[in-house]
RNA sequence: GGGCCGUUAGCUCAGCAUGGUAGAGCAACUCCCUUUUAAGGAGUGGGUCGCAGGUUCGAGUCCUGCACGGCUCACCA
């Protein structure tokens, strides 16, 4: 008898004998008239020295996760949802016949309805004792142990369902994902956003530098794209007339996998007609601070090892002028001096300084920068699809919200002019050709919408899994992210 | 992709430096036990030591390769 089989067959032995007994170990017709937390409650101001019987019925539904017998009475420890309940069952409660049936068939894992009324316990713990009980469903396999339980991080991320049952901290941090979310589609909701969504199947990848998925649609006989990101199809909709609109939704970007990248990964973008990127800062900063609120009573959150303190206002950083004063040279102009720089760091510029200016700045600046940081004015080069600033056509309104060192959000005044736009195009594909796997493609029909007209706008994208990590103090996106992606076994 | 680390019972882990019949706790099974909180007590069963080679009289242990995972560096949000 193989070890699996050991477990699986004493209990594939018993659904056969609960069904020769007339019962289903399948049942779907017990209808709790509670949640665990509903009882929970409704009792929250009463213990053993103010609790005097309402001989209330409750019907009570969840999955055993504990059982401490004693023979002719026990607990039962159950949960549903997120909360624990414990169930006393006796021969006098219940009868010897079918405290008998519990201690022949109910095993931890198993789903069960309990009837009875409440009582506290000598220690003070509310439960419920059991008139009746009966299975709802069986389960075959064991439930990890009890004290440490699911700690193997393969088997966590490869069976979510597991971790989900076993551990409270994860069930929490997908809450307060759900929870953040909710949050922002609220808060953007009530500034007057209107959600849409857009194709996650394109025929140019476009609106980001990254790589993108290929796949293939059989019936148009044609190669797509999985979007590296939605913003040339908000955009496209601003043009048409929707001045305020946002996109909570999945991007896909064939790189590398680490703590901080998944193949597919979450973010809000969001654009508003007649704004720029300044006004964009507060609305970020402002959406963000409501999320740090969902967790924090004081806007500061301790990540990992290091304090975060959220409140406002955040640091800005003008990225020129401060590469500038730490090189002692004006970087946009004095090329040669900072290629020699990146030549040094070992950097891939492809002959663009704006490249140049943006890597050597990031390995300088984000040291020990762990406060919430608004990295602002972008190099053209870098920035293909950002409006130029009025002052200084090489740079662009465009920043970047920086958080423990970690890109947050991204966000500039959005390039409306057709003609500029199709020049931006064209070096992009001439960086192609130069051997950059990241640069955008030409996206024709999105020059022809802005020949339309677009308004002014800002817009911005949050990567929600990395605000997640931080909300939840998470080292790793794979915590934040129900079934991260891993090779297959 | 590079470096370092890991993979032993359903789960959590010892065992490996120095090769000699595979260990514990939880879970399971049999008993005792009617207020427990990782309940307690007595007993029993459970293993292709990630996979494949090699060295050796003998490998969980030493060597090589591979797979999967973790951390980290590089690229990216």
């Amino acid at each position: 008898m193989t070890v699996e089989n050991e477990y699986l067959e004493k209990r594939r032995k018993k659904i056969l004998q609960l069904r020769e007994e007339g019962i289903n170990p399948y049942n779907n017709t017990f209808v709790p008239s509670h949640s665990h937390n509903e009882i929970v409650d409704k009792y929250k101001d009463f213990d053993n020295s103010n609790f005097t019987s309402d001989n209330f019925m409750y019907k009570i539904a969840g999955r055993v996760i504990a059982i401490r017998s004693f023979g002719k009475s026990a607990f039962i420890k159950t949960i549903d949802n997120i909360t624990k309940f414990q169930i006393f069952i006796s021969n006098d409660s219940v009868g010897k016949e079918k405290m008998d049936f519990f201690k022949k068939f109910i095993d931890i894992g198993d789903f069960i309805g309990v009837e009875g009324k409440c009582f506290f316990t000598k220690t003070n713990e509310l439960s419920l004792e059991a008139n009746d009980i009966t299975i709802i469903t069986k389960s075959l396999n064991t439930l990890p142990e009890k004290w440490h339980g699911l700690t193997n991080i393969e088997t966590r991320y490869r069976q979510r369902y597991v971790d989900l049952i076993s551990s409270d901290k994860v069930k929490e941090i997908f809450l307060l994902r759900s929870k953040t979310i909710s949050n922002i589609r609220s808060y953007l909701s009530k500034k007057g956003f209107l959600e849409v969504e857009t194709p996650i199947l394109q025929n140019v990848a476009g609106g980001a530098a990254a790589k993108p998925f290929k796949t293939y649609h059989n019936t148009l006989d044609m190669d797509l794209f999985l979007r590296i990101a939605p913003e040339l199809y908000l955009k496209r909709l601003v043009v048409g007339g929707l001045e305020r609109i946002f996109e909570i939704g999945r991007n896909f970007r064939n790189e590398g996998i680490s703590t901080q990248h998944n193949p597919e990964f979450t973010m809000v973008e969001l654009y508003q007609s007649y704004s720029d990127y300044k006004k964009m800062m507060s609305l970020v900063e402002e959406l963000i601070i409501n999320c740090v609120d969902l967790v924090s009573v004081d806007r500061k959150l301790i990540y990992q090892d290091e304090n975060i303190d959220f409140n406002p206002p955040w640091e800005k950083v003008d990225m020129i002028k401060w590469l500038s004063d730490n090189l002692g040279y004006d970087v946009l102009s004095e090329t040669e001096e900072l290629f020699k720089e990146a030549d040094k760091l070992g950097m891939n510029h492809f002959g663009l300084p704006g490249r140049a200016i943006t890597e050597i700045f990031e390995t300088k600046f984000l040291i020990n920068k762990f406060n919430p940081v608004f990295v602002c004015g972008f190099p053209v080069d870098v920035s293909p699809l950002a409006r130029r600033n009025d002052a200084d056509s090489r740079i662009v309104d465009r920043f970047e919200l920086f958080i423990n060192g970690k890109e947050i959000a991204n966000a500039f005044s959005e390039l409306n002019d057709p003609d500029d736009q199709l020049d931006r195009f064209r070096k992009q594909i001439e960086l192609k050709q130069m051997g950059d796997e990241e640069a955008n493609d030409m996206d024709a029909d999105y020059i022809n919408a802005l020949r339309y007209g677009m308004p002014p706008t800002a817009g911005a994208g949050i990567g929600i899994d990395r605000l997640v990590m931080l909300l939840t103090n998470s080292s790793s996106i794979r915590e934040v992210i129900l079934f991260p992606h891993m090779r297959n076994e």
